[in-house]
DNA sequence: TATTGTTATACTCTATAACTATA
DNA sequence: TATAGTTATAGAGTATAACAATA
């Protein structure tokens, strides 16, 4: 097992602080790393100043075109008044549009402009970058290992609720 | 690849929703998987209310005894006055103490009440618990494995920072 | 009556800066 | 002058409930 940042057990004075039982979780290191990747992608998008769950609405919007504020919001897992937010700001930035639904009135029918198509295409690079970037000491079968470890551990928990 | 959630290209309106291009990102598995883990735990831990980070503290108390509300802060990457209010929580449910340093008078030295380290104890079984619930598919090795990765592709970015 | 989207409200989480007491 | 801890404040992020329009 790697221990690069243990230290001895009581090391409270030395420059090492112990991360105790805490290292032998996943779910520790699960958001350890995660903390490290959305801190990266925070940083290289930070001129648009992007609020949280935006990029994933645009990219949903993406591949289900035509989608529903309601239906986006539990894919998200996110309240739909949140989402409320989220399609605000994405219309003023110009990258979705509502279009009300003329099946059903109440419904809007989501959609990405041409510049959002443009910024999502541009995000996702930096995506791209990102993950090279953290990623770079596996080899391209472990990180196929590591995406089958994931899905495989996560499938069990889809169980549509929420 | 694992593709159960995923639906045809434009199903919006069916009742899959396609996940499009982020289910091919580490970034989102993560984080998808973490949200579980820690839902699951904070459903075993509600009677307790706990306050976000802090379990984390305490286990960084546990592991380094004397450590100050300094070091502790740098260690979970949160501000110190952030962990004031953890602290002043902790020390409320008595299951920690600041006392001041003899050697200089302006540190606190934290340590964990027999109390705490008895719930301490109790919720690091219901961690156990929970990820033996998620990760029940895996097998111990793929675990192992599962463990490796994530510490290898963390370990890059360890870079003592914030 | 139920559902979609909206608004209002409040609560948690976090970052920042100013303050105190010690060094 | 710098550091450890504290306090106050403000800004995100989120959840909840009430509401209007439509089904």
């Amino acid at each position: 097992m790697t221990t690069r940042r243990r230290a001895a057990p009581d090391a409270a004075t030395a420059e090492q602080v112990s991360l105790g039982r805490l290292d032998h979780y996943l779910g520790f290191r699960l958001r350890r790393l995660q903390n490290q990747l959305s801190k990266q992608f925070a940083a290289a998008t930070a001129l648009h100043g992007l609020r949280s769950g935006l990029f994933t609405a645009l990219a949903i919007i993406e591949a289900n075109p035509g989608i529903s504020q309601n239906r986006l919001a539990r894919e998200v897992g996110l309240d739909k008044s949140l989402v409320v937010l989220i399609l605000d700001d994405l219309e003023k930035r110009g990258w979705a549009e509502r279009r009300r639904s003329a099946a059903d009135r109440r419904r809007h029918e989501l959609g990405l402009t041409d510049e959002g198509q443009r910024m999502l295409n541009q995000l996702f690079e930096s995506l791209d970058e990102t993950e090279k970037g953290v990623f770079d000491r596996l080899s391209p079968d472990e990180i196929e290992q590591l995406h089958q470890l994931l899905d495989r551990a996560y499938s069990l928990w889809d169980d549509g609720a929420k």
